[in-house]
DNA sequence: CACCTTTGTTCGGAAATCGACGGAAGTCTC
DNA sequence: GAGACTTCCGTCGATTTCCGAACAAAGGTG
């Protein structure tokens, strides 16, 4: 037997196997289902019916009929429950309300400054929640998980952000404790809007990067369609990584010619403050680019080599499909974009590049409050959950 | 319910997961395994004696007593199968024949140029095979799987290299069909190295570099326990990241400043004979270091800053537990340590590198036909092939 | 030696699963 | 448009799988 390894590993049939079938759109009939799993029709009729019986499958219309009875579609059930994303950025707090397809039902953003401390911020978070759920005729009980992007190191598994630059009073706040009742899964900020980019705009591709160009830079990395979070949890941190010709550059981390010393939405602003020009952050950046500032046009161009020559090692180390290039700098991405390709095609290895897309966002400023509901939705959605939910 | 995350699945009762829990040593009696899955004993049982029935498990010594009746001691059964592992370098052929524990049954080492083409050299190993067979007193039928480390780039679904560069003749050569009838697969050799070291020096880690500083450097990079191969196979190929203040160095590739242009072993040979010394390869530069040389001391010391410029982007990117150094070059690795420790200390981040080892492979030379011996054995004894095997 | 602990097997019953059957609900053919 | 055909889905007995209680085995303990 010569067989190809590396082949898909067959789903198994229980109730939360099947219900993944379902909720990734690769089984919408009963008939599917038995086919896919290659459990019996009756049995896989139970399954459905048990998992109707939880609320967590409905059945819709009949479909369309292929030459005999047709089939009776099956979906997720939609309607009695909700996730919650929360974006926290250094100064703002962008939450959605969704089902679990992932569609938003509700939405807002407010300006937050996260240094007031977490009980102050996740009150809010809290209050915003219960608000959202009430605009989306969500009850409170039909909050299932709750998914929160913050601006720094988290160690994943609990919850606690480590040792936070911008986050001051948070270090090791146990942030899930503080919502006693609802599950509650908190990663980097960075990791959730690459999750977000993944789910919602490359869900076919396997291995994606998402660089987020703001104030700072960073990236989130997506392995085998899962996130990558690393031994400390700080996979990612690209911001720190040198970039040649820029020894004189000193970055606040100690270091000098540190990529986002020279190439951060922070680090623009201050050449061109520099220049003669007023600028405090990466959107007065971006405002002087469109204003067709040639210096700012020029900076970000340069930018966006220096970020690809990071990133043109990252592509021969991890070899991804995708790049996509997001946060505030990307809202120029045709000049950003420009100085990136440049420099990846040139200092790549040609099977690395050969079918590597480097793209701007699709998702957008929505992306890490997305993701984080993306987060809670898997989380909830994962068999073992279901399963547990089906035998309780 | 506020949960932890990430917490590792429960395994599962099937045969398949059975030995698995035998073979890792985490169950060595039925106890265990009822324990461990969850099942009843009756159950564990049963699987145990189907195990046994298909010569997979073997019942030896009764152990020691807790108290009451003392429980007999199940372990793999390895005096019936065997596997091989095979590292083709560009001028060598080491070959392991090893049990289904990775004990070593026989090996042997033989000068075989790549070069030759697929079917001198994968002639040469099939007959190398059969005599280590012999050598260990397995029948041919005895061989499971067998794994094969290649001095390139392979799409490891299909075992076909990818436009390697040091292998002429060999592009697209569909390796596995040259042994019919035999399961085999196919890697990089860096990434087999990568797997023997971590397989056998650190197992319980979960994200570990494996950099191999030969004639060129290369990569093989452990996530979460698994081989990171990336989109196209091309993962790891870091020997082509640009260190800055080397454009004047140029590269076989048609870049300059690449990293295996400025510190590999070839690199350092080119630059030892610049200086009249008598060096051709990485072994050479290894003996002038050995005999006391110090222009080949300082520039492998050098080489280390390089290299280790280059692991501190890595570091931060990817967040490893371990980075193992092997290849010649470790052969003095006092010195090319000490320069790449120095640099990732300094240049990595706090976070990252507070948990991180950097240290000399513990495997040495064999660490190839060792990894591919194991990957042999990983798929071999994967639950879902035991599972095949058992039903049939 | 009587009794306890732990291990492992046996066996009857419970539970899960299968597969055959039949009804439902369409399309296709003449 | 009637009947044949196809596909879908539930029902129900048969079968397989799995469990748990009882029992046997093999040692320790006092």
């Amino acid at each position: 037997m010569t067989l190809t390894p590396g082949e898909e590993r067959p789903l198994g049939g229980s109730p939360g196997d099947v219900l993944t079938l379902i909720s990734a759109g690769s089984a919408t009939t009963r008939s599917d289902l038995a086919r896919l799993t290659g459990l019996a029709r009756s049995t896989i009729s139970q399954r459905v019916d048990a998992l109707i019986e939880c609320g967590l499958v409905q059945e819709t219309v009949t479909g369309e009929s292929t030459g005999g009875r047709p089939p009776r579609q099956l979906r997720l059930h939609t309607d009695n429950s909700a996730v919650a994303g929360v974006d926290l950025g250094a100064t703002h707090c962008r939450i959605a309300v969704m089902d679990l397809t992932g569609r938003v039902l509700a939405s807002a953003e407010d300006p937050l400054h996260v240094a007031e401390g977490p009980e102050v911020v996740l009150g809010h978070v809290e209050e915003r929640v219960n608000a959202l759920l009430l605009q989306a005729g969500r009850s409170r009980a039909a909050l299932k998980a709750m998914g929160i992007g913050v601006p720094g190191p988290v160690e994943f598994a609990t919850g606690r952000p480590n040792n936070p630059p911008i986050m001051p009073g948070w270090n090791d706040y146990p942030i899930p404790e503080f919502f006693s009742g609802t599950t509650v899964l908190v990663d980097n900020d960075v990791n959730v809007m690459a999750l977000g980019e993944h789910r919602n705009a490359f869900p076919q591709r396997r291995y994606l990067l998402f660089v987020k160009v703001g104030t700072g830079i960073g990236c989130g990395v997506v392995a085998d369609g899962r996130l990558h979070r690393g031994a400390q949890g700080s996979a990612g941190d690209i911001g720190h990584i040198r970039v040649s010709g820029h020894d004189h550059m000193g970055c606040r981390c100690g270091n000098s010619a540190c990529l986002e010393a020279v190439a951060g939405g922070a680090a623009l602003a201050r050449q061109l403050t520099d220049l003669g020009f007023s600028a405090e952050s990466g959107a007065d950046v971006v405002a002087l680019v469109q204003s067709g500032n040639t210096q700012a046009l020029r900076l970000v161009r340069e930018a966006g080599r220096l970020i690809g020559e990071v990133l043109a090692s990252l592509v021969n180390f991890f070899n991804p499909e995708v790049i996509v290039i997001g946060g505030v700098l990307a809202r120029v991405h045709e000049h950003l974009l420009a100085g990136i390709r440049e420099t990846v095609y040139r200092r790549s290895l040609p099977l690395a590049t050969h079918h590597l897309d480097i793209v701007p966002s699709r998702v957008g400023e929505d992306a890490a409050a997305l993701g984080a509901g993306i987060l809670a939705i898997e989380h909830y959605l994962s068999p073992d959950n279901i399963n547990r939910i089906v035998n309780a």
